[in-house]
DNA sequence: CTGTGAAACTGTAACGATACAGGTCTTTTG
DNA sequence: CAAAAGACCTGTATCGTTACAGTTTCACAG
């Protein structure tokens, strides 16, 4: 063949290519691809005349010519416990990675997965068919199999939530150390000093977290911790308002309660008040809360916000890095609480 | 070249091929392909040879080469309005489609705009760049561009909401009407004579419909409707509040409330309260609701609900139905008020 | 006038899959 | 027994892009 590529065909009157491209500037189609992504070897006035044209035609490049090529697919892969969803926090969570990612070339997908037991599965699946440049996943345990998977592979994620197995990763995390401690603050300032603490799942890293908090609190403050560990944020809002009513008939009746989220929150207040208790005059309630409809409909509830939003935001901010190279030791966030007052 | 394809290299270690299992098994790239598509001129001893070495090596087709090759994206994508997700309509949403999506190869790519204006920005992305196979949306309006667009065009979606254009396209949409109908027949079985609605925004089509079905049941069952149009489901919950405080204050005030949203019902009950009402007994509210919690703090609210993980399910199976060309004409459905006593 | 080197551009092959147009055999038909 | 008709399999080209290895042109040194 004599003929240059550029002159080789038409091309025709679908989406824009670099063929078209081509065609049009009478370069060739290696050129226009260089040109596009700003290579040295090509000249500043042909760059110019590159990117006029493929303004002017609205060239896109072809997705999957890209993906197939390099590997690259500009898809951040959202990974979701179906527990989330049921709690509302993944609709912000999503609002806020969006925002980022549409600043960029990335997509998000959603993939939610069923039981705790098969939360490795869609980490692998993206590993193993490379589906995405890069993952976000929750709701982390101190020794996360799906984080030791990915740092082996090098593979770029984030984690709402923090680990405890020495490696360092990107995350964003909610102080939910502090937030118990002020919440137990909060409560001994009302007076209360027999208090409960309706906590995470126990194999979660933030069980830790808030565990940890709401004791030094006690110590610190002086009060008394009972338990309420039959249920947990994870258990349904019809179990915890009867776990709830057995112990306020109970001899270890609590004076105060911490509640590690706003739907848990619903449920004591509502045991609570089956009991004959008043809020703000029998007992105090302090939760964390992501809507408004606690401070609403029971403002004696006092309320520390989590912003989810926040989180989706600098998670996708720090998956972006991380794929971009950035040490994942720079790309730790901590987000705290924020007082409703 | 006297070599066949299936000698020509043994195929990397990496991730398995078409290449990989047309080297073990012996046969050519095109035979492989065709066997696991099932083809009718490859012998059914082969198909299952062909099949056992591609399930034990766990193959799975190269998604950007197939999309390269045949335009397939095997994606859905779901657009979604900011006030949606903030309404935390989305969530539950979105795992309804997943529900589906996941006994399927397709993938959920979230896209969701801002501003009202800019609802067919993501449709024309879809559109120009061929990034899904099908679309879902919400938000309908009576003439809706983007339902216009995408008949014409010939592309699978499946819509949130009817609309009215003598289009037939697939949709499902939970019966509004019904639902301003049968609340109106609750108040008036409570005594309550001079209602409001909180409406939907007027130009979305579900807006028609909730006012059709409150008129009717005015009529039918002789109410009276007051006037409570400054505010709608999309006005914050502080605005709403707010006016709703003022026609309590004023000469209009009514005695009964129909709520298209449960979060609508929280500003309202917050107004009632705050007039010194008391519900159930000075006013009643009858709301739509789709988390529990306003049954959990005010139970005296009569809620019906509606059951949005449902329409994700039926949303989903309407556009792969589509994509599968099944008429649109099947692909409607409605789903109706769930009393919760 | 040849040789060298830099600047600017280009062709080829390849990523993985599939449409299409052949190939080989083997079996059937007249 | 030649020809036609299956049955079954396969090579080539292609989708859009980019890595890589050139090629062309021109200025300038020797």
């Amino acid at each position: 063949m004599s003929e240059g590529q550029a002159t080789a065909l038409p091309p025709p009157n679908e989406r824009p290519t670099l063929k078209t491209i081509a065609f049009m500037t009478g370069l060739g189609i290696t050129t226009v691809s260089r040109a596009l992504k700003d290579a040295p070897d090509i000249s500043a006035e042909t760059k110019e005349r590159v990117r006029l044209v493929a303004r002017q035609i609205g060239y896109q490049p072809n997705r999957a010519g890209v993906r197939l090529r390099t590997g690259k697919t500009n898809v951040i892969s959202l990974i979701l416990s179906l527990e989330e969803e049921i709690m509302g926090l993944s609709s912000p969570m999503v609002i806020g990675i969006s925002e980022i990612l549409a600043t960029t070339q990335y997509h998000l997908v959603v993939t939610p997965y069923r039981a705790q037991g098969n939360a490795l599965d869609p980490v692998r699946y993206v590993l193993e068919t490379g589906a995405a440049d890069g993952v976000i996943i929750s709701r982390t345990e101190p020794k996360d199999p799906r984080v030791a998977l990915m740092m082996e592979r090098n593979f770029p994620f984030a984690t709402h939530g923090r680990t405890e197995m020495g490696l360092t990763h990107p995350y964003h995390d909610f102080d939910n150390e502090r937030f118990a401690y002020e919440a137990v603050r909060k409560l001994v300032e009302r007076g209360r000093k027999r208090l409960v603490l309706l906590q995470p799942p126990p194999y979660l890293t933030f069980y830790l977290h808030m565990r940890a908090g709401f004791e030094k609190g006690i110590r610190d403050f002086g009060a008394t911790a009972l338990p309420f560990s039959q249920v947990n944020l994870d258990t349904s809002l019809v179990d915890i308002r009867k776990a709830a009513e057995t112990m306020l008939d109970g001899p270890d009746a609590p004076d105060g309660i911490v509640s590690g989220s706003g739907s848990g929150a619903v449920a004591l207040v509502a045991a609570l008040e089956a009991s004959g208790r008043k809020l703000g005059h029998d007992v105090d309630l302090v939760s964390k809360e992501s809507h408004m409809l606690l401070q609403w409909l029971r403002p004696e509830v006092v309320t520390m916000r989590e912003d989810i939003r926040l989180a989706g935001r600098e998670l996708a901010k720090a998956v972006i890095a991380r794929i971009e190279g950035k040490p994942p030791a720079e790309l730790q966030t901590l987000s705290y609480p924020i007082p409703t007052e």
